[in-house]
DNA sequence: ACGCTTTCAGACCAAACGGTCTGCTTTAGA
DNA sequence: TCTAAAGCAGACCGTTTGGTCTGAAAGCGT
């Protein structure tokens, strides 16, 4: 009881690496054993009909979970309940995840790519401030249009990142690594005022995903949402005016 | 099932009303009835130091509540969890705390004054540079002692919270409309660049919390926290640099 | 049409967990 | 010292929930 919280990481790890080989190979494994009897070779139409098929029940749950757990945590969410949302049978549902772990780590999988990708986007040959001001939009629309997504990452991460935290670390790490050497470029060049480049990128994080983790919040204080567009255009034109003048070189 | 959600965040409310009663006659309240047989009254001494007594180990339960709720979620920290963590028994955190839920509002109330107090301090007749710089340092230092709390509020917020939503609405809404409008004035009186002060205040809050609530994504990127002094300094001048020269008139 | 594999549902199970009940111990007024 | 109330613990209970078992339909190659 007293480590449940560090055995399930374990637990969890060890999950993540046997997700990774069956996932990928899932309804195609018992083939392998058992051939000898008889050589069932599927024709390619029907074989990549019920691949699709599979593939498109996995994502609606996917989807499902995804919209669940965001909102009520990994232990507030039931399999039951995303079962219901997903419009699967719960034993259906086991039949595409072993148990939860790997469906919340499929989940968590999903969105870490697209949480990175608009960072890539960040190449020396740009204009600092066209950059900067791109990736405010793009990060800005990512809350608007992903906020669940957002906010499961936040969780996540705030929770200690039990099963991204190896996935994060590497990867993330170098992929920052990478784009301070960038930022840093930049205020050799004078393009950029004299501001330490990590918190730069934490800043740009910060202030947009805040519009989607603390949409309530906002809501309650300023009675919108960025789904009011105007809202939206005000919101980035203001961290536009705070994050950009304020790096811009005087 | 289908609507546990709302049908929780009903419970909570009422819940919460409840609480707001019997927490502070605790202890006293089956003095009120029963009386006529005996007039038992107890010295102001002893019962203070019974309530101390009392107090104290409801405190400690808070405290532990609070780091194992901001680290789990309200679901995936178990009551006996808690009780170990306070060393106390279930039965004694029982008695001290009616329900989980009860529980777990205690340390969101304790929270939210925590939290809001340092918005308060803005006033008109101060300069704005120097209020904001203030300001930036005050929530740092937040991030940095109270992580837990900073953790839970971000965590209670996420979930749309549930149980603060009453609390948060109307205090908060008119709080930050005050803050607003002394912003306002500071632009006005061309102090401040033309900024949305509602915006401002978001980027405030959403740089500053970034710090504890996405400590491990910082410390996977970075390699420091807040603990660090030096890191420490380091953001919080990072922070002036990017957003008070942003919001500087130039 | 036959037979194997995939897909899926209902009944079921064991563990975890929130919460209660009973009763013992301590405190403190009389 | 006696007694009522406060403080506390261990056993216990009902529900929830992640997960399994059994077996039946549907898909598909032959």
């Amino acid at each position: 009881m007293e480590d449940s919280g560090a055995r399930m990481i374990a637990t969890f790890r060890q999950r993540i690496v046997e997700s990774h080989v069956s996932a990928s190979t899932r309804g195609k494994e018992p083939a392998r054993q058992a051939r000898r009897k008889q050589q069932r070779v599927p024709s390619a139409a029907s074989l990549s009909r019920r691949l699709r098929n599979s593939e498109r029940k996995r994502a609606v749950i996917l989807e499902a979970a995804l919209e669940t757990f965001s909102k009520y945590g990994i232990h507030g969410a039931s399999i039951e309940q995303i079962a219901l949302q997903a419009d699967v049978s719960k034993t259906n549902l086991f039949y595409y995840f072993t148990n939860k772990e790997e469906l919340y780590v499929s989940v968590l999988r999903n969105l870490l790519d697209l949480w990175l990708k608009p960072l890539r986007a960040f190449t020396e040959d740009q204009d600092p401030i066209e950059a900067i001001r791109d990736y405010l939009r793009v990060k800005l629309e990512f809350s608007r249009d992903h906020p669940a997504e957002s906010r499961l990452f936040c969780m996540e991460v705030m929770q200690g990142a039990p099963l991204m935290l190896t996935e994060l670390q590497q990867p993330l790490h170098d992929l920052v690594e990478n784009k301070i050497a960038v930022i840093q470029t930049w205020i050799d060049q004078g393009k950029l005022s004299a501001v330490e480049p990590y918190h730069l990128i934490f800043s740009l994080w910060a202030t947009t995903q805040h519009y989607a983790d603390f949409r309530v919040q906002i809501e309650a204080v300023a009675g919108k949402t960025l789904d009011d567009p105007a809202f939206f255009t005000e919101t980035l034109k203001s961290l536009e005016t705070i994050i950009l003048n304020g790096v811009s070189p005087r």
